[in-house]
DNA sequence: CACAATTGCGCAATCC
DNA sequence: TGGATTGCGCAATTGT
C-alpha cells in the first residue's frame, strides 16, 4: 500500500546536488493502518518516462535492472523495504525516548529515597552526638564531684525515634 | 537545480487510502515562492480527473479561493508555514530528548554523591555507637569497680576512628 | 556492491 | 483560522 508522489523542492541553496522530494502515502504493510476516517482520492498518474539525466560522465540513458529507476520494479521494492526500516527505526527511537524518560523518574525516586535516608542518618547522628556530649559532661561532673551518677543507662538507639528532638539540622548541599 | 513534482503511482494493493498530488515548487524555500510563469520543465502531469468520484459528497472540480488548491497560491503559503512549524517542532522535540538524556546523567551523578554521603554517615554513626557501647562498659566497670579511672575519652582499643567527631565535617565533593 | 539503519525533509491529517 | 504534533513516504547518508 503505498503510493507516491513527489515533488522536489529544492531548498535553499543547493549546491552540488541535492534535492528533495516528497510523498505521502498510507497504508501499512504489515498489520493495519489506515487512517480512520479518512478518505481521499487517489490520483492515478503515470509518469512519462522521465528520461533525462545524462549524468556526468558518459551516462547512458538506459539503465537496466539496477534501476528501472523510478517507475517500478526493484525500485519499488527497495522503497518498501526502506519504508519498513524507517518505521522500525522510528519506533525504536520513540521507545528509547520513553525509556529514558522513565529512567529519569526512577532516578528521581531513588534520589528522594536516598535523601530521606540521609536525613534520617543525620538525625541519628546528631542525637548520638548530643548524647555523647552529655555524657562527657556528666563524666566531668563525676570526676569533679562524684556522688551523683546514674547518668544514662539506657541508650535507646533504635531507629524509630522520630520523635522530636530538635536535632540540629544539618543540611547541606 | 530545481525539480519538481512527479508522481507515480504504484500500485500495490491499496485500499482506501490516500494519495496526493502535487506540483510546483519553488526556487527558494524561504518566503516567497511561487513559480511564476516561466519555469523549467515541469513534469508533464495531468491530473486526470478521476471522474466519478465515488464519494458521496458531491465533489466538484471547482474550487475558489479556499483552495486554488494545490497548485499555488495560498496553498503554497500554507505549506511553507507548516513546514516551518514542523521544523520548529522537531527541533524542540529533539532538544527535549537531549535534555532528558542529560537529566539522566545528572541524576545519576547526584545519586552517586548521595550514596557516598550515606556511606560516610553510616560509618560515622557506627563509630559513635561503638564508642558509646564502650563507654557504657567502662562506666559499668567504674561503677562496679571503681579504682581505675581513666575513663576519659581517649582509649579505644581497636578501631582507628578516623578522626572524628568534632562536629562533623560534611564533606562533599 | 548490497542492504539495513539513520536522518532531514515535505506533505497532510489532526490536535488544540 | 492557525500554529503544533504526528504518522508517513522519499531520498541521501552512514554503518555493516
Amino acid at each position: 500500500m503505498s503510493k507516491r508522489s513527489q515533488q522536489t523542492i529544492n531548498t535553499e541553496q543547493n549546491r552540488g546536488t541535492v534535492s528533495v522530494i516528497q510523498g505521502q502515502a498510507s497504508g501499512a504493510t504489515t498489520t493495519t493502518s489506515r487512517p480512520p476516517g479518512g478518505s481521499l482520492q487517489l490520483v492515478p498518474q503515470l509518469v512519462p518516462a522521465t528520461p533525462a539525466e545524462g549524468g556526468g560522465g558518459g551516462g547512458k540513458a538506459k539503465m537496466k535492472k539496477t534501476s528501472g529507476d523510478k517507475d517500478s520494479d526493484e525500485y519499488r521494492q527497495r522503497r518498501e523495504r526502506n519504508n519498513l526500516a524507517v518505521k522500525k527505526s522510528r519506533m525504536r527511537s520513540k521507545q528509547k525516548a520513553q525509556d529514558t524518560q522513565q529512567r529519569v523518574n526512577e532516578l528521581k525516586e531513588e534520589n528522594e529515597r536516598l535523601e530521606a535516608k540521609i536525613k534520617l542518618l543525620s538525625k541519628e547522628l546528631s542525637v548520638l552526638k548530643d548524647l555523647f556530649l552529655e555524657h562527657a559532661h556528666n563524666l566531668a561532673d563525676n570526676v569533679q564531684a562524684p556522688g551523683a551518677e546514674g547518668a544514662s543507662p539506657a541508650h535507646n538507639n533504635n531507629n524509630n525515634n522520630n520523635g522530636a528532638f530538635s536535632s540540629s539540622g544539618s543540611s547541606q548541599r
